[in-house]
DNA sequence: TGCAACAAAATTGGCGCCAATAATTTCGCC
DNA sequence: GGCGAAATTATTGGCGCCAATTTTGTTGCA
């Protein structure tokens, strides 16, 4: 090809911006807590600007929030926020399953029996933040077959905004193994090609550890 | 109270931002088209700084698109991204219609008649601009009684993305008319109380005016 | 001892300068 | 006259300084 069509959004602020979004995310910072700004150029060994830059995109898009001339805090997400996104998260999550059913071969649902196994490991082996983001490669991969890519981001995004809440996912060991029998749950409506199973596997496994009632807006 | 919670999210830049997503909006400046700072400064009456941070603001929600030692320009949707944002959309608007009828009211649904009126008379009197503001104004009214913040952020989040493919919406003065008589029918259906019947002329409003087929995901 | 006012230290944030890069024009050569 | 290279111009973008603001610490008074 003569041209190639260039799409260079990486500068070092989007790469700062998603190394600090991930520490978030491991819970190296809670929720309402303070990121001063001199610490996080030491941690990342980057310049105050870009460190600014970045904290600009997260905050943008609501991992953190800006609050003037006090600085940049990770976003606390109220009850009825975090409901809200929940509720969200179930209409847009049980919206891939069809696509999904309809997209995935079998080395991938292989791939995907791996990552639930390793799940299972983790739940009595690993650390919380590990169970974390094994869980996290589960759905990625998963939803990554949708052939959507607009409702991944989406989906992703949400996901994100979440972790501000005070609600503790998986708040007891029971509701960890609920997960994880649930992933195998999907794994057998996935394998039988059953996209009206799955996406209601979907829908309440999202709801699992989260001690609330249901949201007020709920898929057809 | 004591004590107020600050929720200051708005600088300079942020109405900056707006006030540039608003001139996209408006095709003021078209997809694919350079933002030069230099002009954006003399036309908003803003400082250089202000104007990289609302871009680099506008660069994060895919308003517009960010090329280094380029510069910014509005984004321009290719055709599978922009089916894909349609059918995210239709996804997220439909839900919408459960939260709007259980909670709407008699005055609403007078303020959305009205809206609806006026949309109609923008049909033949007004121009390609009023048109799509008042559009959005009764949609946008609509969907606030959905009950659910985030949902509407994210359908206007959307709603913008979309602005910048070469689609043209309406192409031609039967689909518009074709808009009004649904906005209608939306009507009908919500002062009925008919939940289904509105996330299903929701969905075949959202596919008005593009001339192409159904999207990779559907929702059930 | 508790509280309020004041002072000192720490932190954020606006902004302008100039180097780096790309676009444009000019000039020279074939 | 056409083509390519070098010089000129235009535009972007990194970065550090310092003022504005807030927080912390201290002192004095009831």
């Amino acid at each position: 090809m003569t041209e190639r069509k260039r799409k260079n959004t990486n500068t070092r602020r989007a790469v700062l911006a998603n190394e600090i979004a991930q520490a978030i995310r491991l819970r190296a910072f809670r929720p309402g807590e303070w990121l001063r700004q001199i610490d996080l150029e030491e941690r990342f060994q980057a310049t105050r600007f870009d460190v600014r830059s970045a904290l600009d995109e997260l905050a943008v898009r609501k991992t953190i929030e800006h609050v003037p001339n006090r600085g940049y805090r990770v976003a606390e997400v109220d009850l009825k926020t975090y409901e809200e996104i929940l509720a969200t998260r179930i209409i847009l999550e049980r919206a891939t399953a069809e696509g999904i059913v309809a997209q995935i071969d079998d080395a991938a649902i292989a791939r995907l029996d791996a990552l639930a196994a390793q799940f299972s490991a983790a739940v009595t082996t690993g650390s919380r933040t590990e169970q974390s983001e094994i869980n996290r490669a589960f759905h990625q991969f998963m939803y990554s077959f949708c052939g959507n890519a607009v409702l991944e981001e989406m989906i992703w995004g949400l996901r994100d905004r979440g972790r501000g809440s005070q609600i503790t996912v998986w708040s007891s060991h029971e509701l960890l193994q609920k997960s994880d029998r649930e992933h195998y749950e999907m794994m057998a409506a996935l394998k039988a090609r059953d996209a009206e199973r799955l996406a209601t596997l979907i829908a309440t496994h999202i709801i699992k550890g989260a001690p609330v009632g249901p949201a007020p807006v709920e898929p057809s």
